[in-house]
DNA sequence: CTCCTTAGTGTAAATAATACACCCTATATT
DNA sequence: AATATAGGGTGTATTATTTACACTAAGGAG
C-alpha cells in the first residue's frame, strides 16, 4: 500500500464575516500581531489543525482571532495560488458569514495572534495581508449575488427592522438605489416579513412601522428558488 | 519569524466531469489501479503538486487520469473532513465542467493511477471511492442551480442541436418535463441562439432545425443576471 | 404653528410566465 | 401510391410580475 507523500503543506481558514452598522457594510478585520504581515489589517484566518475539520477549524480560528462565537459561516472560495503565502504553500479556505450587530458586541481576541479585531467599512478598506484584498473581494461578490435570489439581508440587520432600512441594506449591496414603492410592494408580497405592532423610537421625524424576518415562511421562497416553470 | 508547522498533509483535485451523450447525462470516472480504493470507480482525481497552483493541477490531473485537455473547469468546494482519506488527512477541492462530446472522443489514462475512464450515466452511478458520491452530488446541485439562470446547457450540446435537444437536456438537469411551446418561445426571445440554414440528418422524420449558441450576445444575459430592477 | 424629515401609499403600462392542441413534413412500410 | 409513424413546429388568451412615477401623512424640533 502506498503512502501519502508528505509536502509541507497546510491549510488555512480565512474568514470574511459581514455586518451592518451606522448605514454601512462592514467587514471584521484583525491586526495582526505576528510575522508575516506583522501589522498588517488582514481578514480573520489561521492554521487548520492536524485533525479538525474545516467547518470546525473555521469557528475555532474566528472565535480565537475575535471572540466571536457561534457564527454560522459558510465556505465559497478555496485560494491555492503557489506563491499567496511568503513562507511556503499554504492553500486556504475561505468562508462567510453575514451577522446582526446588536449593540456594540465586543470583539476581543483570545490569541495574541491578533492585536485587535475591528469593523471596518468595506468602502474604504486598507491594504490586506496576504491575497486578502482578492478574498475580500470574491466574498463581497458572493454575497451580492446571494441577496438577489435568497432572503439573507435579515441577517444583517437587527431584529426589528424598518422596510427603509432594509431597503437601504439591498441598495449598499446592490450598489444601485432601489424604487421604495416597488422595493416594498415586492418585499410584504413575498410574506416572509412579519409586521409587529411596535414602532421605530428615537427618531426626530414620523416613526417607522418594525419588521420582524418570519423564518417560517422563508423556506417556501427559498424551495422556489430552483423553479424554471412548467 | 516563525515558521510553518509542518503537518503531513496534502492537498487533492477531484473533478466532476459532466457530458451529455445519447439522451443522457454522464459523467467521466476512472477504475482506480492503485490503492487505496484499488479496482472502484471514483471521480478523476489526484494529488496537487507542491509548486501547483490548484487550477493548473486540476488541468493535468484530468488529463493525465483520462487523456481530456484544454477543459475548462471550475472549482465548487472543497471537501475536507479528517477521515475522508484513509491514509491521511487530505483535503480536495472538487472542480466541474460541463463538455461537448464530439463523436466518441478517446479516453485514455497517461498514467497507472487509473486503469481506464468511462462516460458512466448520473442515474446509475456504482459507489464511489472516498467521498466521491457526496462531492457528485455537490457538484449535480451545482450545475442545476446555474443551468437555472445561465447559458451552461450549449457547452454540453454539439456545436449545432435543435431546440428538442436542448430542452431534453434540460429536462434531464432539471429533472422534470418542460412545455415545448413555452421552451422555445422561452429560449429563442433570450436571444442567444443562431438559427443555421441547416437541418438536421440521418432521422427517419421531419428533420429539425439546427441552432447555434451565440458567444457574442451571452454576454448581454450574463449581465443582467444579478438584476433587481430599479 | 411652522418647518423639516422620513413614512407611507396606488395605478397604469409593459413585460414575462403559464396553460394548452393541432397540423406539418420527412421517412419507412406496405 | 397510399398509409403509418415520429417528431417538428406554431399561437393565443390569461395571469402574474415588473416597472415607472409623485404626492400626502405623521411626528419631533424649533
Amino acid at each position: 500500500m502506498e503512502v501519502l507523500p508528505k509536502f509541507d503543506s497546510v491549510f488555512s481558514i480565512d474568514c470574511v464575516i459581514f455586518g451592518f452598522d451606522e448605514g454601512e457594510l462592514k467587514i471584521l478585520l484583525i491586526e495582526r500581531n505576528v510575522e508575516p504581515f506583522k501589522d498588517w489589517w488582514a481578514l480573520p484566518g489561521y492554521l487548520v489543525k492536524e485533525n479538525e475539520s474545516l467547518d470546525l477549524a473555521a469557528e475555532r480560528i474566528l472565535y480565537e482571532l475575535t471572540g466571536l462565537r457561534d457564527i454560522f459561516m459558510e465556505q465559497f472560495y478555496t485560494f491555492g495560488d503557489v506563491d499567496r503565502h511568503p513562507q511556503g504553500r499554504v492553500i486556504t479556505v475561505a468562508y462567510y458569514a453575514m451577522i446582526r450587530l446588536n449593540g456594540p458586541k465586543e470583539l476581543k481576541p483570545v490569541t495574541s495572534v491578533a492585536r485587535k479585531a475591528v469593523w471596518y467599512p468595506v468602502k474604504d478598506l486598507p491594504k490586506l495581508a496576504f491575497d486578502h484584498t482578492k478574498i475580500f473581494q470574491k466574498g463581497f461578490l458572493k454575497i451580492r449575488n446571494k441577496i438577489s435570489y435568497q432572503p439573507i439581508a435579515f441577517e444583517l440587520l437587527p431584529e426589528k427592522f424598518t422596510l427603509t432600512q432594509l431597503q437601504h441594506l439591498y441598495e449598499v449591496i446592490l450598489n444601485k438605489t432601489l424604487d421604495k414603492r416597488n422595493f416594498r410592494k415586492k418585499m410584504l408580497n413575498y410574506g416572509i416579513l412579519k409586521e409587529l405592532d411596535e414602532k421605530q423610537k428615537g427618531v426626530s421625524y414620523r416613526a417607522a412601522k418594525l419588521y420582524k424576518f418570519d423564518r417560517r415562511k422563508y423556506a417556501k421562497i427559498f424551495q422556489n428558488e430552483l423553479s424554471f416553470g412548467k
